[in-house]
DNA sequence: GCATTGTGCCCAATCGTTTGTGCCAATCGA
DNA sequence: TCGATTGGCACAAACGATTGGGCACAATGC
């Protein structure tokens, strides 16, 4: 371990910190030779310095506890190892977990993340992203992109910083997404296979592809089948419990017939939905069937397990860095669709079902 | 809006950006000069500039879209508004809502967070806060502390930058902590008071302060009542949904007595131990009372409401934001503990109380 | 009208690294 | 033994911003 930082070293920075300076002193060597023994990667043909040299370097800067200042190597390469994630909302575990998909590829190749959260809102985006463009960051992965038209994304085109979308896609832009109108598809199928006519929509954010192409994927079977959508019964929402809590409340009080199941195109919104509804007495799994959208790991474990789209999250950010780092290298980048699967389990299903685990 | 970046500016850096010597070449002044128009605080008595100087700049520095590079800019001033902020893993909303409280008070102060997952793993630990420090950072907010001895808290003291613990205590170092020994009695005498005799713990990681003080305190009110935990009963988990699946499991294989209550250090865990008892056919709210900890906002919507004990996570994260940056002004730092308070719901009381809600 | 004060800016050094270039000495082939 | 090559390192110039010091000029006081 290195250890025991010595007060008494030359060239120390303002926090008393050893610099290259201070380990190319002690090791008796010119800086730059000092720059090039610690530099990770053998610089192909170049100079490259004696091994003893080099051994000699790394000892030095391995016991003084150096660690090279990132803040001014970046200004002289022009790089710095950094990728931007904006993000809705890490308090979202649905965006949690892209990130941490994000981030896990990042690492592998030498990226750490800067993750900050825009709580989809305007302001707050612009703000963040020009707070991560001055701090340089290498490329940006956007993660709360709107779907029709993106003042965000305007800017990081005019500012030629490489990008990529995730989990929301946004006209052309090259973006990660799961089929979220195949998802929406599958949840619409399995309804009508029980029999429900007659559902609602708990349907999100219009300003998110994600809630737009699920709705629509939904809808599209419904009314194929010759039972189109009662507008009535589809009603926006904000992407967590409270928001599918409020929802649900409005699809109780809608006149007319009581649907007989109800699509939350978020398991967030879906546990408020629940919540609600067992509020007001009705019996979910046998009166109502509720089916939600991401599979989270609760899902399956809830006291009553809930049918859920699932839609590989961690696989999505792991792609959207994947193609983030292709592209600051020079790549051309192209949009990646990911399948989703449906996991049915009571509370679409009733209580005959009692196997179901994962 | 910043507009239309034309291409013959001079002086742009080497992505085609404008950099404070353009700003100064289209005003016509030394980029001394721009850089003292364009920083935000009125520097008391020195020199400032004449209002037209100082407006014409900044004109042109809004009309080039000029951001300042806070790479160079910190370089030169050693600060770079900047808190590290190290958490065991985003996908835990317990984490990511004390991170939230953390990033706005943070804002207020004009600092960014630079957050980042652990896995309360010790070389990642070490690794990501090495990373945080070469970047760095004026201080750093620890959020997976470890009980006893820390390696990690260590290092900070020896490089001698600001630090504050937030929701695990660490010896004496500051920390900003809910009072989970309280919380862990409020716990028990909950169950004690429903006629609870014999209960199992799930009782978190071991070397995390969360899981050890809300184990004491809970053990201590039933040892002081009269009826001491069976060791046997208390067993080691993660803090997530299959954690608390895996404890339950193992509880349930405990030879003698079955317990009539369990305790979950931890909501998620609490789920999970939900998820089995469910799957064992064990009616919770009936014959198992079950509650667990920091009351996340779906605990009151699930099927069945999970009782919990409430800790102010938002608040938390914001007052460690505010000792830290106390901390880097120079100010002696203290610890702050916050209270919990408990929230009854059916998965204690039974299905009696149907009237609660949030 | 002259000395004094103050205002408005520019100059140049500096933060800690990286990297193209060039010098010196050692090594090699003949 | 001599010239050509090359290995090993030092030099110095960046990167883009900040800031103490100082210069020129205008305003002020007497």
């Amino acid at each position: 371990m290195s250890r025991a930082v010595r007060d008494d070293l030359p060239h120390l920075d303002k926090a008393g910190r050893p610099t290259l300076a201070t380990v190319a002193a002690l090791a008796g060597v010119h800086p730059s030779t000092a720059s090039r023994a610690l530099s990770a990667s053998v610089p192909a043909g170049v100079r490259v310095g004696s091994t003893g040299t080099v051994a000699r370097i790394r000892a030095v800067a391995q016991e003084v506890g150096f660690a090279r200042n990132l803040q001014a190597a970046g200004l002289r390469t022009q790089r710095t190892s950094l990728a931007g994630v904006l993000v809705p909302r890490l308090t979202d575990l649905v965006l949690a977990t892209i990130y941490e998909g994000i981030d896990e590829q990042g690492r592998r190749h030498g990226y750490q993340t800067f993750v900050t959260n825009t709580n989809d809102d305007e302001a707050e985006r612009a703000a963040k992203l020009e707070m991560l463009l001055a701090r340089q960051v290498d490329g940006i992965v956007l993660g709360d992109a709107r779907v029709d038209h993106d003042e965000v994304i305007d800017r990081l085109e005019a500012r030629k910083v490489p990008f990529v979308l995730v989990s929301r896609r946004s006209q052309h832009h090259p973006s990660v997404t799961c089929d979220d109108r195949a998802g929406g598809r599958l949840a619409a199928q399995h309804l009508l296979d029980l029999g429900h006519r007659r559902v609602a929509v708990v349907a999100g954010e219009p300003f998110a592809s994600t809630a737009v192409d699920r709705l629509q994927g939904f809808s599209d079977v419904f009314r194929e089948a010759g039972h189109p959508l009662d507008p009535d019964l589809v009603v926006p929402s904000r992407f967590d419990v409270e928001g599918g809590r409020r929802a649900c409340q409005q699809i109780l009080r809608t006149p007319g017939d009581a649907p007989t199941g109800i699509f939350a195109v978020n398991d967030f919104a879906a546990i408020g939905t629940l919540g609600t509804l067992r509020a007001a007495g009705v019996a979910v799994g046998q009166d109502m069937a509720v089916i939600g959208y991401n599979d989270i790991p609760l899902a399956s474990d809830l006291p009553l397990p809930l049918s859920s789209v699932r839609s590989p999250l961690h696989e999505m950010g792991r792609t959207a860095m994947e193609v983030l780092v292709a592209g600051i290298g020079g790549a051309e980048m192209s949009s990646t669709t990911l399948e989703p699967t449906l996991s049915a389990r009571e509370s679409t299903l009733g209580a005959r079902a009692p196997g179901d685990s994962h």
